[in-house]
DNA sequence: AAAATAATTTAGGCAAGGCTAAATTATTCA
DNA sequence: TGAATAATTTAGCCTTGCCTAAATTATTTT
């Protein structure tokens, strides 16, 4: 059966918070999810206890995602990105706007609608963050892009994907010029605090780890 | 505070099982919301406690909504009309697939979106089923389509409306040409059983009350 | 008008999904 | 290593919104 909203929210946090290969932790699922980390505890083991499990989980040591509880993700994933996508292109969204209405939307939409908006779209393989739409089979592509943190000057590349939510901090980003497709070369290193500087199609401007971390970029 | 889903869904329904003008009773009213009239008088009695009142009530009296109860109802189906609308023009949905989708999305959408959908519509005055879309102001414009079972053999007129939400009988009423916009004219009554003999565009039809009393009609 | 039936309400319960406070387990620091 | 601190879990409670069973009130029938 559809798992509950909430619990959809649980799942999809999850992914995101163990794609970098490490359990989720009790207290950062609190903190992203805005909910107390007893509470978290009470629903994860909820999860573990279903047949068939949503989440692998053993006290103390975080929880990741079973082959099931990860297709469960990926499901709420593609509406929401498919929705941001839909939302911007027609409906004139910002990039900045559409975060908090896909986070609603995506619990409410059948799976015949999200065929609908797919094929509307011309089936898209990133949404207006430049995220990479999972399939309609539920696997996420490849992400072929690293950060810009990772650059070194004389390096060049093109943005792919801004992985940011906040609006302020997008709005920043956008001014900059920092969006999917850019064109950005590294001039400078500073070894002491991380940061770079990039010309960012005509202009340079020095950004900091909190910016490049969350930038990704296809280097070319 | 905005009400919960759970709440729009009785103010919805008690703006509709009211719109003649009586009462909605608990049984009606569990009816329509498809649950039990034990847990609706439970629900009328918060209803009707809330500061503002949301509904009027008194026991074994049925429910009226207050004004402001009426407001949120009003809302709601504005969201609901302007849904199915724009699922039908944006996204090829015909008019028995759209119900179900909006039902869902009708509380899961901003005033912001709301606001976007209207505009990209041009603010329609009515839906796909002809039913009139309460304004941005929350008021519902006036009806002035009156039932086809009240026509009698020689008068002319077009049809403004279909007020029914079920699948089955609109796929009937569309292959009838029985649709909003199509002109009709009554050859026949049967004061026995009230059947009326319609001619629609260009066919004639036996219709019953089931329909005559489902599908409104502007004379002309 | 009494009896039968139908509608409604009351009472008590349950599941979901939060919360706080207290207890426990890990981790870090001196 | 032992103490302090941080993270996590347990226990108990609350609200929402539904349920069933039993009691009550209305309505209809005879």
């Amino acid at each position: 059966m559809k798992p509950s909203t909430s619990i959809q929210d649980y799942l999809k946090r999850i992914y995101e918070l163990t794609e970098n290969g490490s359990p989720a932790s009790t207290n950062d699922l609190a903190r992203e999810l805005g909910i107390k980390p007893a509470s978290v505890t009470g629903m994860i083991q909820k999860l573990a206890a279903e047949k068939p499990a949503l989440v692998e989980y053993q006290k103390h040591q975080g929880v990741t995602l079973t082959a099931t509880g990860k297709k469960a993700a990926l499901e709420v994933i593609r509406h929401h990105r498919l929705l941001e996508t839909w939302l911007v292109q027609t409906l004139g969204y910002t990039w900045d706007e559409v975060h908090e209405e896909a986070e609603r939307l995506e619990h409410a939409i059948s799976e015949d609608l999200e065929r609908r908006i797919a094929a509307a779209l011309g089936n898209p393989l990133r949404d207006p963050h430049g995220e990479l739409i999972p399939t309609a089979d539920l696997k996420m592509p490849l992400e072929i892009s690293t950060p810009l943190s990772a650059l070194r000057p004389g390096q060049k590349g093109t943005v792919q994907c801004v992985k940011a939510a906040d609006t302020e901090l997008l709005r920043h980003l956008e001014s900059l010029g920092l969006v999917p497709g850019a064109r950005i070369e590294v001039k400078e290193y500073s070894p002491f605090d991380h940061n770079l500087t990039v010309k960012i199609e005509k202009k340079a401007s020095v950004l900091g780890l909190n910016i490049t971390n969350k930038v990704f970029v296809e280097e070319t």
